[in-house]
Parts: structure tokens; C-alpha cells; sequence
DNA sequence: TTGTATGCGTTATCAC
DNA sequence: GTGATAACGCATACAA
């Protein structure tokens, strides 16, 4: 498994570089016979064309970066799944970049995947990104961008998302079909695009079943394991405590439940509670958690299908728009599963 | 952010690119004051080298290539959040392949990564995985190389593993030590280093306690969710069905707690289950769930540090050895709650 | 101490 | 139709 140049071609052959190089990519004015003979002699030696030395010379370096906030994230790890196999059939690597939700790190993760000259950019913004002019930049130096998931709204370009708005609403709408009218809603940071599109998705189904939106029922935070169950209790000291519960993430359903559980409060008797998530097990905590399932894999897919679009028809504008993936509902009891594809 | 090029400093300097490439490396050999201005101006325009132009050149990339099989899987998303702190506190970037557990698509990736002049390979190999020559070809090629979790013996290389035979026997010895004969162990392909070193544990606490080891109580597979339930109808049909479980994945735990809820086996009135696993939230499902937990993370980060340390000092031969990483025992019943390290 | 020339693998632009 | 040459950004052997 040597490797072999385009110049160990053309000394077996005794033709040029030039030759080599042309008859490589099938150009028109070369002889049907030395055609021939380069390919024969490039597939005898397993001739593969250095990714490298493309980048150098400025064409496509066949690559994509992502950059995201964690790995260690059941939504995102999907993603990035999601991601590498549409970019493998289509023939690009995927170079991987963590924020760690830091802003700081988010910026060198955009300088480094830019000096690594890769073709096209997949971001999910870290949590501290409030400011997206090293994203500007990049689109100023056109090198196609999409964002997903967590996405910016000052940014022209093609996002793709969970229909978040959508989710939001179905989950409430189902808790209040239930007859529940204290509806708590945890989530996460407030500034992220997809907090606000939950929030606007639940207010909206309050408002269409005429429940009045109460500010104390919302709890925002990066909650830990142990701190939900402070915040739960908060919550039920409430002069009138919800009757469900509306959590925005894996982490705050599954700590939801063991706060609950720790309270001898029941689901669904004693309070609703349902989850937007992706933790595919999740539900097995409790046989009556209802869930909105997040379309990791499928956001990945279609983000790294659009980028790569972009990518390859550089020529032609493609139209950015804001992709929403549909999400699934599903409604369980102890007694039965329903799902919903909204 | 523009970006500059060596050249760009010369020229704004009036002085040569290899002086302005010298300053930059701190060659010993350079007027103190032309440094100076050389970095002070590097500073000023925010140069960075391209990485692209020193691979090229054939120095180092700064790159390091992961192969894993999926990075949808919690122990492996968890291995590369290790893995990239890692390489990020040292310099290096992660361009992550995965081999979808197909033995074709590892040797392209391996490919692939060599092409990408990766400075380094780190490979969790495939389950297909028999013939390990592609990656005898990269020691060939003095490519610095890492075996991480899923190993070969036919390797000379280092390999960074889970200690799963002290985690086997740990786990056998508990279920034993609670007064259990017929522990079944459900686990994954049995030709995999990981199966055959628990399998090892599991045996050898067997035989401490004076307990026949029965081939029946073995199952091997790769279990989908609805493949479990089937398995453990076999094994409870046994003329003497197994008092214990001890599951070698984070699925096989799950799968076998529904199927053992759906069958009305409680646990551990009725029957015993350990669990080798990473999915943090695996035991919430079951207070009595107790589990060996994988290190995933730090196999990780030791194996970066482990390759990082042989690529930069290349010339030394670095000692070859296979590192265990201590499990972790967490004895769970309903009531109480234990942490063993192992 | 600094500058010049060369090469890494490839392609584009000229020549012939 | 094919070959020679320059260029991408950088490092280095060799000159000065």
C-alpha cells in the first residue's frame, strides 16, 4: 500500500506531469490511448491524488467542519451521525470541532477549520455565542455555512432546525387536553434560538386553550443533577403548583422524574410530565412520560445535505431558508403508546 | 480576519520569508531585534500558519485520525470527549472517521487518515474486523498508533483498554457473593478482545467460587431491543434457569430490564442483574440495577496522551504495554447505594 | 545574521 | 495533444 504520485505515474510512462494530471480528470484534448494507459497504470498502482496538495493549490479540499458545543450529547452525537454519512456518500471527511460552549473556543474552532481550508461549515453555536461576526466572516470569504439546532437569527444563511415551535406546542396542548392548567416549563438558556421557539410553542397552546401565561412557572438554567430537585420544590410551594410539567431537554426530564420520584409524586395521578428528547430510554423511566422526540439524525442529514449542495453548485445561489424538521410526539400511559408524527 | 501568509510579513518588513520563518521558529541564529519585529508584526496581523502548506511539506499536521465504529454510542461519544480535550490542551486537531463497524469502510478510512497526513492513529476496531495488515501497514509507514477499547493481540502497539476482566469478575463475584448459581452473561460478538476478557472474568470468578461454568448460560449477539425479550424466554426455560443476569452492554442492561419487567421478574427478589455499562442514567430505571461502569472517557484521554507522547518524541522508542483502566463497581439496591473501585 | 533556491503534489497557463 | 513552468505556503540546505 506505497503511495504513489501523480510524478511515479508519468516516469512509468515516460509522459509529463501535465499529461498525467489531465488524462487523470478525463480532460477532452488528450489521446484516447494515453488516457487509457494512465488509468491503467494509475489503478495498478492504487494512485490516490493527495488531499493535501488539492488544499494547497486552492481547490476543494473534500472536507467539512463541524463545530458543535459537546460530543458527549445524545442530540448531537446523532447529529454528527447523521452528518458523516451523508458526507462519506457524498465523498467528504468530516473534521470535528467542540465549543465547549465557550465563545472564545468557538472563534479558534472557526479560524482553525478555515486554515485547514475545509469546503463547507456546520455549526451548532455554543451557548455563549451572542455575537456571530466571526460567522459573518466566513460567509465574506465564501465558504458556505449552515447552521443547526442552536442557531442565530442575525445570520442570512440556511438553518435547519427541530420544529421547536411546533414541538412546544403539541407537548402543551397535550397537557392541557389532559385538563392539566398549571403547566411548569423547564428549559435551558434563554437567549438559544430553540429556548425561545419552546417558549413561543407553549405560550401559543396556552393561549389557544385560553390559560394564562404565568411567568413563575418557568424555569431557566444549565441544572446539574442535584439541582433540580431544589427547583422542583420550589415550585410546588407555589400558592397554586403546576399540575404538569414541561421539561426542554434530556437532562432536565430524566432529573424531573427522580425529583418527582423523590417527592412520592406520581405520574401521570399527581402531576403530567413530558419531555422534549432524544435519549431513546428515557422513557423506560416511567412508562407514562410523554416525549417529543428531537430528529438529531435526520437534522445532521439535511444540514450536510445542504451544505454540500452549497458546496458543489458555488456558481448558482441556492435559496437559505430555515428547514424545520417535524418532530414526533409520543403520548404514553401506563397503559398504552400513541405516537404522533407532527 | 484576513489571512496572511509568511510572504506578507517579509514584504512588510523588506526583509525574506525564510528570515520572517526562522524569527518564527525562534531559530538561535537571528538578530534579536529582526525577531522582534518579525513577531511583533506576526502578532499585529494575527498570523497563523497554515496547516495545509506543513503537511504538505511533510512535517507534522497536527492532526490526529480517530477510527471508531459508531459515534452514536454513548461509550464512544464519551471516548472522543476525552480524546479531543486531550488533543485540544496539546495542540492537535480530531478528524473522526467512522468504520460503521464494516471492515471495508476501516481500511478506507485508514486510507484515508494517511492521506490526511494524520500525525497519528487512534482505532477502536470494527466488530468485522479479523485481518489487521492495513494497520500493520501504518506501523510500516512509522505512523504513530493507538489501540483504544476494541483491540487485536496481533499488534504490537500500545492499546489503551477498560479493565474488563477485573470488571467481569468483580461482577460475577458480586452476583456469587449474594448467593447466586446460575448467573447467564448476555454479551456482544464473541470474537471481540473486550467478549473475550469479560467472558475470562467471568469464568475465573466462577471457578474462585466453586461454580460450574455452564456454556448455556452464555448468549452472544448483536441484540436489537426486541431481540433480548426472545433470549431471556430461552433462558428462563432452561431446565434450571439462570438466578442472575450480568449484561455486557448498555443495550443488553436495558433490554433485559424491560424484558424481565415485562415477564413480572423483579429485581433481585427474582432474579439478580449487573450491568457492564456507560449510560449514566441506566440505573435510574432500576434502583437494584448495579453496573460496572466503563471509563469511557479516560480511555480516551489516555490514549491521546498515550499517542501524542509517541508522535512527539519520535525518536525514542516509547515503551509498548496495554494500559488497564480501573472500572468502577456500583453495588445498587433499593436501599443503599455502594462505589467500588476497582 | 540574512537571502536564494528548492521541493512537498497538484493544477493552470503558457508554449510547442 | 503534450510538455515545461509557475504557483499554493512553508521550511531548509546552501550561499553570501
Amino acid at each position: 500500500m506505497e503511495t504513489y504520485t501523480i510524478k511515479d505515474i508519468a516516469r512509468e510512462l515516460g509522459i509529463s506531469t501535465s499529461t498525467v494530471s489531465r488524462a487523470l480528470r478525463g480532460s477532452y484534448e488528450i489521446n484516447a490511448e494515453t488516457k487509457r494507459r494512465v488509468m491503467e497504470c494509475a489503478e495498478r498502482l492504487n494512485y490516490r491524488p493527495n488531499p493535501i496538495a488539492l488544499s494547497l493549490k486552492g481547490s476543494a479540499s473534500r472536507a467539512i467542519g463541524v463545530i458543535l458545543p459537546q460530543i458527549a450529547n445524545y442530540f448531537f452525537s446523532q447529529a454528527i451521525n447523521g452528518i458523516e454519512a451523508i458526507a462519506y456518500n457524498r465523498g467528504y471527511h468530516v473534521i470535528i470541532f467542540q465549543s465547549q460552549e465557550s465563545y472564545e473556543r468557538e472563534m479558534a474552532n472557526v479560524q482553525q477549520a478555515m486554515s485547514r481550508k475545509v469546503d463547507g461549515l456546520l455549526i451548532s453555536l455554543s451557548s455563549e455565542t451572542a455575537d456571530v461576526e466571526h460567522l459573518q466572516e466566513v460567509l465574506d470569504k465564501n465558504v458556505p455555512l449552515v447552521l443547526f439546532d442552536r442557531v442565530s437569527s442575525e445570520l442570512n444563511v440556511t438553518k435547519v432546525v427541530a420544529d421547536n415551535f411546533g414541538g412546544a406546542f403539541a407537548a402543551t396542548e397535550h397537557l392541557l387536553k389532559e385538563g392539566r392548567r398549571r403547566v411548569a416549563h423547564l428549559t435551558i438558556q434563554p437567549w438559544l434560538s430553540i429556548t425561545q421557539e419552546r417558549l413561543a410553542g407553549y405560550r401559543a397552546a396556552l393561549e389557544q386553550y385560553g390559560v394564562e401565561f404565568d411567568e413563575n412557572l418557568i424555569r431557566y438554567g444549565t441544572f446539574g443533577p442535584d439541582e433540580v430537585g431544589p427547583m422542583i420544590d420550589e415550585l410546588m410551594h407555589l400558592d397554586t403548583p403546576p399540575d404538569a410539567f414541561f421539561t426542554a431537554s434530556d437532562r432536565l426530564a430524566v432529573g424531573c422524574l427522580q425529583a418527582l420520584g423523590q417527592r412520592n409524586l406520581h405520574i401521570p395521578e399527581d402531576v403530567s410530565l413530558i419531555g422534549f428528547t432524544n435519549l431513546n430510554v428515557a422513557h423506560l423511566l416511567n412508562p407514562a412520560l410523554s416525549t417529543v422526540v428531537q430528529p438529531a439524525q435526520e437534522i445532521g442529514q439535511v444540514a450536510a445535505e445542504r451544505l454540500i449542495d452549497q458546496i458543489e453548485r458555488k456558481h448558482r445561489a441556492l435559496p437559505i431558508e430555515t428547514v424545520r424538521i417535524p418532530t414526533e410526539l409520543i403520548v404514553r400511559s401506563s397503559t398504552r403508546q400513541e405516537a404522533v408524527k407532527l
